[in-house]
DNA sequence: ACGAAAATCCAAAGCGCTTTGGGTGATGCC
DNA sequence: GGCATCACCCAAAGCGCTTTGGATTTTCGT
């Protein structure tokens, strides 16, 4: 079913039809009633290519990810994020649409984005430090949001990102404020923005007390329970291991607190953990009550936000760039106490 | 940059550019050179909707996500389901778009996805049994193909999936070779079809060696941590506890391992694990050595294949329907041993 | 009751591409 | 040399929608 004939029927012209559809005024009330029913009736739809092709607007948003990332797509956050702006497209009518590119092609595929026009706008994901992509999307004029920052970038853009650097240094102040002085972090990979943000809010704020951070206390990897399993196993085997640990995710901290009970300590009495938690719909930190304290902040809003931030862009042409920096919220749970007293 | 002013810019019609760009034969090799030039230096990439609206192909696949369904997208699955799929995306020039659909509208969601046009098919994700999505989508007439499948429903129809049942089977088999007899379930929600196959396997199995199954050692839910923790440490406290445990996924299994360590036990000597894996990027059994003995089957791949199967679909119009059935490995971790002799 | 303004509606152009149905000149064949 | 055959290229229609620029009819103030 397509207006052409829905207009036949109707005896009426496509231009009525259309503007009765799409709620112009220089319709009467009563074919509008009538074109409503009728399209109803008929199950018509209007033809998203070609309503794309004569408004220009594609009424897509685009997520390009690249491929080899796990760091990105394979990455439990990316689903939680895409279901948050989700939400978003969904009720405001929006595609979304994903592409997979290999690394080498990002600059290839984002010109290729551009001119297909396919989408109106664009969520980056992922930025590193000095992210080339940033520049070269300003260049193409082509509406977007980043998903996070990228530090040293000069040119203002959009952004929603957490403040990852007040929250890293207020789990450090936590520990510190609990005596713990040997604490350890278990970073994310440190040329993705984030994790270059919280190693620096937790060296802040060691450096605050006066105290110096240990480099062997300090690693960096993919955020998974393995690495966090093997670093923790690491540091706890030193002649002056850690009393606490800062985690980058829920999974690293699950990984710490396996090495901590396989030594035959306990979690939050001998060895404390404060965790970075995305708040994922899949992996809780408990129902209800809290197991590790956490610095919480929810990805999934972070997508809602993005989202409407970048309709909002795009709606309101030749706007400033908009920027939003959640700030983490500091759950307590059963994973953190008192450090303990030194031997000796 | 479009057809027109590249055109006039060659000094050549829209026909024959268009041709040259297409590999049409009726153009000759040195103007075709010549067009290809010119289209790299301007950068001319055609307009995908101009292009999708004269051939009626949108060459885009359209994945349908139920919102609430935390056991879908927020499903970690997802994430790397969805990677695979878009490796194959890109490779052939397909863009994949994500519409996250509110439950109640899943119906008027897949018609209204049929008229607007903009995918060539549909896979269809998280299958129930008795699903309605797929006569409705045999009825819309729309290529698809499943990831999983439906028990129950009686059309045929195109699905990749991994043969869940007898994964569990031969996990359950490994167990009972190694005598062990009080064998606990801990599934996912067993409206979802995987899950159904699963128990189904498990039982199966059990009744085959003349065993009976204890419905207080099968529980279904959310394919957590803390589900698999709180299943464990309920059963585990149990006046006859079991020695062994299913698990449907890497992320309950490591929650029953700490529940088994928790009551100061030791995994793969008190109390055997077995647990399916689906191969995530992030969420790894352990990095070369596997960590728990699984039935591994990787969603990436499933991912991949069933793209290039609705791909295959959509070009050959009219075919019958396929499927591809999958089979798990079983891999040997050190979360498996012989079953504890009883005491007394 | 009459002209002007307001209310309705319409024909046709245009978005950027593909594709049908020729056209033109060069080549091959007898 | 004349005709058929290629090889190569083009004009124009069409995909399904929006939107411009009227045309026609009502409504209304006076």
């Amino acid at each position: 079913m397509n207006l052409k004939t829905l207009a036949e029927q109707l005896g009426l012209s496509q231009t009525t039809v259309s503007r009765a559809l799409n709620g112009f005024p220089e319709v009467s009330e009563d074919t509008r009633i009538r074109v409503a029913e009728a399209a109803r009736k008929a199950n018509y739809r209007p033809n998203a290519r070609a309503k794309g092709l004569a408004t220009g607007r594609a009424h897509a948003i685009g997520h390009v990810i690249p491929i080899s990332a796990r760091h990105e797509i394979v990455n439990p956050i990316f689903g939680d994020f895409i279901a948050g702006a989700g939400e978003v497209y969904s009720r405001l009518g929006y595609d979304m649409i994903l592409t997979i590119v290999e690394d080498e092609d990002q600059q290839r595929a984002y010109r290729e984005i551009r001119s297909k026009g396919n989408v109106d706008g664009i969520i980056m994901h992922g930025p590193a430090e000095n992210d080339a992509r940033i520049p070269l999307l300003i260049e193409l004029g082509l509406p977007f949001v980043v998903h996070g920052r990228a530090t040293g970038t000069i040119h203002p853009y959009s952004y929603v990102d957490v403040n990852n650097a007040r929250a890293f240094r207020r789990a450090t102040d936590f520990l510190l404020d609990f005596g713990h002085q040997r604490i350890a972090l278990v970073n994310g990979l440190e040329f993705m923005d984030f994790a270059i943000r919280r190693r620096r809010g937790f060296v802040e704020a060691m450096t605050e007390r006066g105290l110096s951070v240990d480099p062997a206390l300090m690693v960096q990897g993919e955020m998974t329970e393995t690495h966090g399993h093997g670093a923790a196993r690491r540091m706890l085997g030193m002649s002056d291991p850690p009393t606490a640990f800062l985690t980058a995710s829920l999974l690293s901290a699950m990984g710490v607190r396996r090495a901590i009970e396989e030594r035959g300590l306990v979690m939050g009495r001998d060895v404390s953990i404060v965790t970075h938690d995305d708040d994922l719909g899949y992996l809780k930190n408990g129902d209800g009550e809290p197991i590790f304290t956490a610095t919480r902040s929810s990805v999934r809003d972070a997508g809602r936000r993005a989202a409407s931030m970048l309709i909002d862009l795009i709606n309101d042409a030749k706007t400033e760039p908009r920027n939003e920096l959640l700030d983490a919220v500091l759950v307590v749970g059963s994973s953190t106490g008192p450090a303990p007293h030194r031997k000796g």
